[in-house]
DNA sequence: CCCCAGCCCTGGTCGC
DNA sequence: TGCGACCAGGGCTGGG
């Protein structure tokens, strides 16, 4: 599912496909999919693509509002198609991306070159939603203000500070987006595994040593995550329908009954806070 | 304020 | 082969 490396990865590569082209038409398969007026962003040119925990934020010159907002929770992809049908960066295109629209496909965006953005989501749980000023613009991302962990404000301390806030369990925290931004299951599972940190550990329980060395594990998996262009555990997708590596390079997420790469012995599958929590029962304290 | 259960959705899997 | 129950999960809502 598409956490910080994954949304920041299609970001910098929306920069690239999509930054100066003017929106020509917007088409809304599915109405729960976009929330807002599309039509107010015809023919504004869109000017950069900013990222605030896993939400994309599309931005138009000479205008600070309105601003789309794109969220992509589970399913959500964004799939740039070339009015040749060809791909950004010249790789072969696969042939469901030449067959799009899909029966996922839940919003087009025309843009003004030929080119065609298909947001599709199997889940309907991802969002586009237009903000027209500040007010709702605040009120959308009220609950992604956490501290984006490859800033100059991921200190030892801003972290220490938003973990000791809390006694839920340290694996609940990180994946709170008030509190860290971007951090999703996988890299919450991997980075806990770094730092041998047993995920049920009440938050505030956690001494200033490990603390630093979940932080220092964090910036670690995230920096990986982002390197191999994010994970395709099942419908991640780059803007040019290709998929990520970084699955090929998983310390634990969906690897339960494998052996720990630290200790050998099996790791396990739990729930934490509703999730699936893969770690090891051995060297996670 | 804090915390958690339930909900939104669809497709894949499993048992019968 | 088909069918229904169940599961996955990020974030929002409502209730304690």
């Amino acid at each position: 599912m598409p956490e910080l490396p994954e949304v920041e990865t299609i970001r910098r590569q929306l920069n690239q496909a999509v930054a100066g082209q003017k929106i020509t038409k917007i088409q809304v398969l599915r109405s729960q999919s976009f929330v807002g007026n599309p039509s107010k962003l015809l023919k504004l040119q869109i000017s950069k693509i900013d990222r605030m925990a896993k939400m994309m934020i599309f931005k138009f010159k000479n205008h600070k509002f309105p601003q789309l907002l794109v969220h992509l929770r589970m399913t959500g992809q964004l799939i740039y198609q070339d009015h040749k049908k060809r791909l950004v960066g010249g790789h072969p295109t696969p042939d469901w991306v030449e067959k799009l629209p899909s029966k996922h496909t839940r919003v087009i965006i025309y843009l003004e070159n030929g080119a065609r953005l298909f947001f599709n989501d199997q889940r309907v749980f991802g969002r586009l939603t237009l903000v027209n000023n500040q007010k709702e613009f605040t009120y959308q991302t009220r609950n992604f203000v956490g501290i984006e962990p490859l800033t100059a404000q991921f200190t030892p301390e801003n972290f220490r500070l938003k973990m000791q806030k809390t006694a839920r369990p340290i694996k609940v925290a990180i994946m709170d987006q008030k509190l860290i931004a971007g951090v999703g299951n996988i890299y919450a599972n991997d980075a806990l595994w770094d730092a041998q940190i047993n995920p049920n550990k009440p938050a505030k329980n956690l001494n200033n040593t490990e603390l630093e060395k979940l932080r220092n594990s964090i910036e670690k998996v995230i920096a990986l995550g982002i390197k191999y262009g994010g994970a395709t555990d099942s419908d991640y997708r780059h803007l040019d329908g290709l998929g990520g590596k970084y699955q090929d390079h998983f310390l634990t997420y969906k690897l339960d009954g494998q052996p720990c790469q630290r200790c050998g012995s099996k790791l396990i599958k739990t729930v934490v806070g509703g999730r699936g929590t893969y770690w090891c029962k051995k060297c996670q304290k």
